[in-house]
DNA sequence: GTCTGCGCTTTTTTT
DNA sequence: AAGCGCAGAC
């Protein structure tokens, strides 16, 4: 009988599909099936009588987790039953276990603190403690907040991780340490969960003799993908859940591992096997994606201790990898753009290419080229709408709505009132949070915010009164409308963005929810109100290397593969740092089908987040070695040749036009 | 207390 | 370059 579940096989992935219920570990090579193993494994777990709601499915993303749940039931012959099964990020699962065990923990009500939350939260702290003078200029609250993230995710006290990641701060350290407890403090006090908290409660409750054994009997399944991305707190809560190792199967490749920031380590996925006493180890190396010629290229970039060298499923096939070296970054933005619409004219949709980089930023020049040129693109990574000031306002006022004890949204939505600054907003955050009646607060507000918060208050109430989501986010929006519109400068700019997660939260069935998902997974939100592409229509993904992990595409276009952008300047300082660039450098490179090209601008903007600022002499990355270069079809970009035709290139250009001189009109 | 303008610092990746 | 915090003017 034909076994529809690993009917598409090789022999490798069959093993792991058909491995009983003993510790497994698949180590996987980027573009080998390890999707597909992985949901091909929970179908047949299905079909074998497993009741779904016994596997937890646990990944980085939640677009991971969508695929996988979507393919796995693809195979199930009863597709359905996929739905009970439990699969999502750490984070969102962690959510829905911790809202489960609110009152185990002492905890009312979850309230999930975004990164934006926390650097507001620690800029309330820092007032309150008078750590705002002239004399201790303490760093940024955004960087607070990475110390300390850093030090829970990795169990590394905060005084070594300012050593060794922010030696700069070590001068601060015993202010910093004090605020950091007071931001701890406050959390557990008004029952506010960070992203780092999510987990580490989840832990808790596992560590729970009572409330832990309720969760382990509940899977007996665990499979874990993309394991070298794990930190400790994640590793805990695996070991936690199933603590012999039985029914746990981990997926992962340790030339991938680029989240060394937030306190992961590839260490984890290959210690597994001794922490576990013994494992079965399944090893995938057959590729499925990349031409022989682009494989050719990835092994010899490829780091780490796995030695998964890949074969080509595919054999040679298509061009060799291509290094184009550009003039500068304006420059690189048009050979990409060429080289997008070349292939476009010929028959390849732009939904087949993409353009990676390191950083966010790296693509400035290349979205202004493609808008010129009305080429549709969608971006990821880098900030996303709801990152944006005016966004978060407006989720703002749908926490107070819900929550009238949300003490940081309370401040932040009063001091995008005129006349109230941080002084009267946190007094009255504050007075708001002991429950005083709004006629008393707006009359303890200065005189000239008076009627603009009566109003805001009213709005609130309103909103705070009903459940009907729509209604709620009607009021709220009319609470805050007025506020911004004054408040920013470039409002009509932002309008649009506040109207769509408006429209988009209006109709959810639950407005509750939809902050939590929204807060936990901006991504799952930000696609529906795109307000550029329509994501059906046919669009160029642009995307940093990171959020490209995973993902394959026929055209791959990486950009700034020049010392300081990959590897990054800011990661030549470790030996780990500049490793880590490696294996985005691998990433990148493994993202690709048919077709990779590499650009190389000679010349970069010192500051990578303005269009316009001066440009250094760059040299190509460290990561193109001879070998590499061996791989690889070498090409000038028409602009090197020509630099006086190449634009803001910094240099200064004999002129052949005489510019009238209007001096004699200001004399 | 709030607003405005000036100088200093920062400078990546994400749940 | 830009965003943030600080100082001085209302």
């Amino acid at each position: 009988m034909l076994d529809t579940v690993t009917a598409d096989l090789d022999d490798a992935q069959r093993e792991a599909v058909d491995h009983d219920a003993g510790p497994l570990v698949i180590a996987a090579g980027a573009g080998t099936g390890k999707t597909r193993t992985l949901t091909a494994r929970v179908a047949r777990l299905i079909d074998s009588g497993v009741a779904p709601e016994e596997i937890l499915l646990l990944t980085f993303t939640r677009r991971a987790a969508a695929a996988m749940t979507s393919r796995a039931a693809a195979l199930c012959a009863n597709p359905a039953v996929t739905q009970r099964m439990w699969s999502g990020t750490f984070h969102a699962v962690a959510h829905r276990i911790v809202a489960e065990y609110s009152q185990h923990l002492g905890l009312e009500d979850v309230t999930v603190l975004d990164p934006g939350d926390v650097t507001d939260l620690l800029d309330l702290l820092r007032e309150e403690h008078g750590l705002t003078g002239t004399q201790q200029r303490l760093p940024t609250s955004q960087t607070l907040a990475d110390i300390c993230s850093r030090a829970v995710n990795t169990g590394v006290p905060t005084r070594k991780v300012m050593a060794d990641q922010f030696p700069w701060c070590l001068e601060h350290a015993d202010r910093i340490n004090e605020l950091l407890k007071a931001y701890v403090t406050r959390k557990r006090d008004r029952g506010l969960l960070d992203f780092d908290d999510l987990l580490i409660y989840w832990r808790a409750l596992l560590a729970d003799p009572l409330v832990g054994d309720r969760l382990r009997a509940r899977w007996n399944w665990v499979l874990v993908d993309e394991y070298q991305d794990v930190n400790q707190i994640q590793v805990d809560i695996v070991r936690l859940l199933r603590p012999d190792g039985s029914g746990l199967t981990v997926v992962g490749d340790d030339a991938q591992a680029v989240y060394g920031f937030r306190g992961a380590t590839a260490e984890h996925l290959l210690r597994l096997h001794e922490d576990l006493g013994g494992s079965t180890l399944v090893r995938l190396t057959r590729n499925f994606r990349s031409s022989q010629q682009i494989l050719d290229l990835a092994n010899v970039v490829r780091p780490g201790e796995l030695r998964l060298d890949l074969v080509a499923d595919r054999g040679p096939c298509g061009p060799l990898p291509v290094h184009v070296q550009c003039a500068n970054a304006d420059d690189e933005a048009r050979q990409v753009a060429d080289a997008v619409l070349a292939a476009h004219q010929d028959g390849m949709d732009l939904r087949d290419q993409a353009v990676l980089f390191r950083t966010g930023t790296h693509s400035n020049q290349l979205e202004i080229e493609l808008r010129v040129r009305g080429v549709p693109f969608h971006k990821y990574g880098g900030i996303g709408y709801l990152e944006t000031a005016h966004v978060r306002d407006l989720i703002a006022a749908f926490r107070v709505s819900l929550n009238p004890i949300d003490e940081i949204s309370w401040y932040r939505l009063l001091t995008r009132h005129r006349a109230l600054g941080k002084v009267s907003a946190r007094v009255l955050a504050a007075r708001l949070v002991e429950g005083t009646d709004h006629g008393d607060i707006v009359a303890e507000a200065p005189p000239k915010a008076r009627t603009a918060l009566a109003n805001t208050l009213d709005l609130i109430r309103a909103a705070a009164a009903t459940r009907i989501p729509a209604v709620q986010v009607e009021a709220c929006l009319k609470a805050v409308e007025p506020l911004l519109r004054q408040h920013y400068v470039d409002w009509p700019r932002r309008a649009a963005d506040v109207d769509g997660v408006a429209r988009a939260a209006a109709g959810q069935r639950d407005l509750r929810s939809f902050i939590a998902e929204a807060t936990i997974d901006p991504t799952s939100v930000s696609g529906d109100w795109a307000k550029k592409p329509h994501l059906d229509e046919d669009h160029l993904t642009l995307s940093t290397i990171h959020a490209a992990k995973g993902l394959e595409w026929r055209s791959v276009h990486l950009l700034r593969a020049s010392d300081g952008a990959l590897p990054s300047d800011m990661a030549l300082s470790t030996a780990e740092g500049l490793a880590e660039e490696q294996r985005l450098f691998y990433v990148a490179t493994t993202r690709a089908r048919d077709r990779l090209t590499i650009y190389s601008p000679m010349r970069l903007p010192v500051h990578p987040t303005s269009l316009h600022s001066r440009h250094v002499l760059a040299k190509p990355s460290r990561f193109l070695t001879d070998k590499v270069l061996k791989a690889m079809e070498s090409t000038l970009s028409p602009g090197v040749q020509a630099p006086a035709s190449a634009g803001a290139s910094g240099g200064s250009v004999a002129p052949t036009v005489a510019v009238p001189d209007l001096g004699e009109l200001f004399g």
